[in-house]
DNA sequence: AGAAATTTGTCCGTATGTATC
DNA sequence: AGATACATACGGACAAATTTC
């Protein structure tokens, strides 16, 4: 098969079933990944493709790459959040609009709005606040 | 020279150098950048290293790619630009952190914050209302 | 509306450099 | 010194989105 990538790239179905084993266990943290050429072949893939998945996993620090070694599970067995002693990272809840926002939707002061809110951590800490404001009602 | 990458990485330098251009103006904010395979003709590169060069300026925000477009020079310092309706949709302004954001950002009350507000619009009616919330010092 | 040209996205295979064991 | 493993780089091919004609 040359290059037929219909839906989903290979490199992130591939990202998406090293996560699993690493969330799942059944590579414990801290423990070395199969190596890029062990990775090759099992899922016959180019080594760029094994390397391209990778990166995804490193940029969701499941993982840590050290140049002669190895690629590594995550240390800390993080669940999907928690760490820092904060809640969770996604939060939703129920606003009503001040003078601001109702101006900006259009709509009368009071007036109900959902607000969504979401951290970005960095090493833990936090890194920035973003808050996401919609109407209630409509969809398309 | 097939491959010798001795002190720094080709793609490091090609990054540093459009780096600059944009930085300078030589390539002005919001301007389309070369096309990939005009970049390999200019630092005499494979496709593939010029693409990681623009993947380090993609991850510091300060160029953003589309598919069969092209890749854009950022706009203004740095910003989740969007939306297609007006550009001025866009606004930053210092806050001073309330209560709740002290908290999470492990902060004093009234520390000053950067707020980066912008709107996500629909037939020009207001979609949603995305606001950033960021410390102002520190940088890595 | 349709075809062609452009441009970025994905993938392959190979070769060589550099760090670690 | 040798083996193993990740990093960098090349070149080619096809896919998908966009623009142009």
């Amino acid at each position: 098969m040359p290059t037929p990538h219909y839906g989903q790239p290979r490199y992130r179905t591939i990202a998406d079933e090293l996560r699993k084993r690493i969330e799942s266990g059944v590579i414990p943290p801290g423990a070395l990944l199969p190596a890029e050429s062990a990775l090759t072949a099992e899922f016959r893939s180019a080594r760029g493709t094994i390397r391209q998945a990778i990166a995804i996993l490193r940029e969701a620090d499941l993982v840590v790459t050290a140049h002669g070694r190895g690629t590594y599970a995550a240390p800390r067995g993080d669940a999907p959040w928690r760490d820092g002693g904060s809640e969770t990272d996604l939060q939703k809840r129920q606003v009503t609009a001040d003078v601001e926002l109702a101006a900006i939707f259009d709509v009368d002061v009071g007036t109900a709005l959902l607000e969504q809110q979401s951290l970005t951590r960095r090493n833990g800490a936090v890194k920035a606040v973003v808050r996401t404001y919609r109407l209630l009602e409509t969809e398309s």
